[in-house]
DNA sequence: AACATTGTTCGTACATTTGCGAACAATATT
DNA sequence: AATATTGTTCGCAAATGTACGAACAATGTT
């Protein structure tokens, strides 16, 4: 394992694919992007522009969670989902630099 | 399944999650900076600074490259790899358009 | 022709992910 | 106290992902 570049020292690595692991599922992007675009953000909303099962996106919702990027508070008997808004952030300055470190005017194959 | 947001339309969520797939993993964030901060990019380069199997370099630059985030070429005898600089740029439009969609002026849990 | 170098592919083993329905928990309503 | 509502958790099955060493392919070197 050698040095690397300073550039690289700006990517947390694991955190980056941490992050990255939990976006990368379809439905996982879609549940974001709609709780990114709504106000109100019930686990029933979520379901119901999905089409699977419940315990399906329940699932889905734990591993946003779990990586950080979603929030989620009890209203009795509602749940409510929302972005957690400081990982997000994170999680944006971490994909920014990652896509910052290649110079695209280096050498292509 | 509901009409969804505008915003939205910008973020292509098969190709999105398929690129966020392919960036999560460890070893395989690893391997993108370093061949992004690499002019010189043989797969015995990356195999060195990596404590894995050199079969299980090739799994993951495989996975890397049907994702379209590398290219690799024959130099014979060796195999040059490097970023795939449109297909970078496009993941890079994605989250960029992707972490855009949430306007953290809004509404918190 | 044998051998060395460089990577890929194959076969295997184990772990993780994905998806579903059923069962459950917690609270509100009759 | 039975019922209804809202989500989570459980148990299962199937598919994918991860990692390794061995075998292989393609070329270059003795």
């Amino acid at each position: 394992m050698e040095k690397v570049s300073e550039k690289m020292s700006l990517v947390n690595q694991e955190a980056l694919a941490r992050f990255a692991k939990a976006l990368g599922h379809p439905t996982r992007i879609e549940i974001l992007v709609f709780l990114a675009s709504q106000d109100s953000c019930f686990f029933g909303d979520i379901h119901d522009v999905l089409p699977i099962a419940k315990s399906t996106v329940s699932q889905h919702l734990k591993e946003l969670r779990d990586a950080g990027l979603i929030k989620g508070e009890i209203e009795t008997p509602k749940v409510r989902y929302c972005i957690h808004k400081e990982n997000w952030e994170t999680a944006r300055r971490l994909f920014s630099n990652l896509f910052d470190v290649f110079d695209g005017d280096g050498l292509v194959c």
